[in-house]
DNA sequence: TCTGGGGTCCTAGGACCC
DNA sequence: TCTGGGGTCCTAGGACCC
């Protein structure tokens, strides 16, 4: 049974769903189907963007994060839909349900990709077989095309779900390397942006494969660690677990938005950010935890953009608490710029129920301390007839010389 | 008529402590 | 009178991804 399957090392599936939303209205409505569609984020709004588009739309130009007007000047029988997020989820959360019934060693990336580890999956056949059914699954049951890529591990999982869309089924072992991946150009390297991809260039390193035989001290010269880690997966190593609890311990919670005109109006910019610190506080109180930090993100109608923010000693949750520190730091750095968008965002996050356990450890912490601080100045008082300690402070504050006193307890205190 | 909104991770400097 | 080095926290910005 094990024939398919490596001795040593894992078996892992990168299930990536094609051009989600759009497929996802298709499927809701089959009339839409092999007509040009596109999901974007506030048709009406002159500043809304293409989200996602079907593949029909593409053909004709139109690509993710486009305006949607451009878009329009490329395909003038584009159909345009604004996203419908129960839908999406709800169809999410099925496709992550096929999953789970394979391997509990799910990791959920995003609402329409994720990671699996079939390593231990000997029972339901070989690799492929497994993933051919769970692509059939999804597209006969919830009429939505995937791509799968197959390989050992993460990464080349991914690079593997990439090659082939849609309804592509990729299979990348190491010795396919040198064909399959290092030919690649270096910017379509998971990891790898726009920015890393000049940088590379610059070095002459223009294929995946290149980055094989650079020098890793100049890699990491360029690129600092990133540099090390590019090389080692371009080499085809990634020893990153699939982690089905990565989704669990979220860091931050933010929204923002964009104005549909720049704004220098007070109010305006008040009751935005009074918005936008109601939704945070919502969405904390939905997944019950709280924040100890807040930030404020601030970009000017020239696309500059700042972000301030401030670390609180208490954890905060309410729509009041947050909007206050919000507005704290926005009135105490905005430059009086046309604003274009203003974002709210709560770090620090941990879990509610946790806090009450941290008071009562940080009461018993201080309550210990002041009580064994209490007992050492007491022996000192004892042995000096004085507290040393008050006398330090007034000589500090007035600037006067060390007493012999002082000297004293220094000289024992350094024994 | 340019370019959304949700995130994570890394870097780098300064403060502060030991 | 001049002085180390490591660790952690906080803050701001940048790169990347979907």
């Amino acid at each position: 049974m094990s024939k398919w399957y490596p001795k040593n090392g894992r078996v892992i599936f990168h299930l990536d769903m094609n051009s989600f939303y759009a497929s996802v209205e298709m499927a809701y409505n089959p009339k839409l189907k092999g007509k040009p569609l596109a999901i974007a984020g506030n048709p009406e709004e002159r500043r809304g963007i293409i989200v996602t588009s079907s593949y029909e739309a593409r053909a004709k130009g139109v690509k993710t994060t486009m305006p949607l007007w451009q878009a329009k000047r490329l395909c003038p029988e584009l159909l345009v839909m604004r996203p419908n997020f129960e839908r999406y989820r709800k169809a999410s959360s099925e496709m992550f349900k096929m999953m789970a019934e394979i391997t509990p060693y799910v990791q959920p990336v995003s609402i329409d990709e994720g990671y699996m580890d079939v390593s231990h999956c000997h029972h339901l056949g070989s690799p492929l077989d497994i993933a051919k059914g769970l692509q059939f699954r999804i597209k006969n049951d919830l009429d939505l095309p995937c791509s799968i890529g197959i390989a050992p591990n993460k990464f080349l999982a991914k690079m593997a779900s990439d090659m082939q869309k849609p309804m592509g089924l990729t299979v990348l072992r190491k010795r396919d390397l040198k064909t399959k991946l290092w030919p690649l150009a270096i910017e379509e390297m998971y990891g790898v942006g726009q920015k890393t991809a000049d940088k590379l260039q610059n070095v002459g390193i223009h294929k995946i494969g290149d980055l094989v035989d650079a020098n890793t001290f100049e890699l990491k010269r360029i690129l600092g660690i990133n540099g090390e880690r590019l090389q080692q997966r371009a080499k085809g190593e990634d020893t990153s677990p699939v982690d089905p609890d990565a989704i669990y311990d979220f860091k931050s919670i933010g929204n923002s938005e964009t104005l549909r005109e720049d704004t220098v109006d007070d109010s305006t910019l008040t009751m935005l950010l009074r918005k936008l610190s109601r939704k945070v506080a919502t969405r904390l109180a939905r997944k019950e935890v709280v924040g100890q930090t807040v930030q404020i993100m601030i970009r000017y109608y020239n696309r500059k953009t700042i972000t301030r923010s401030i670390t609180k000693s208490t954890y905060l949750s309410s729509e009041t608490d947050i909007f206050s520190v919000a507005t704290d730091l926005f009135e105490l750095h905005w430059n009086g710029e046309p604003i274009r968008l203003l974002g709210v965002t709560v770090q620090g996050l941990i879990e509610k129920s946790q806090v009450a356990e941290q008071l009562d450890l940080f009461r018993y912490q201080e309550q210990a301390g002041n009580e064994a601080l209490h007992e050492v100045v007491e022996q000192l008082t004892t042995k000096y007839g004085k507290n040393p300690f008050q006398s330090f402070t007034s000589s500090v504050d007035k600037d006067q010389p060390r007493t012999s006193f002082q000297k004293d307890f220094l000289d024992d205190f350094r024994k």
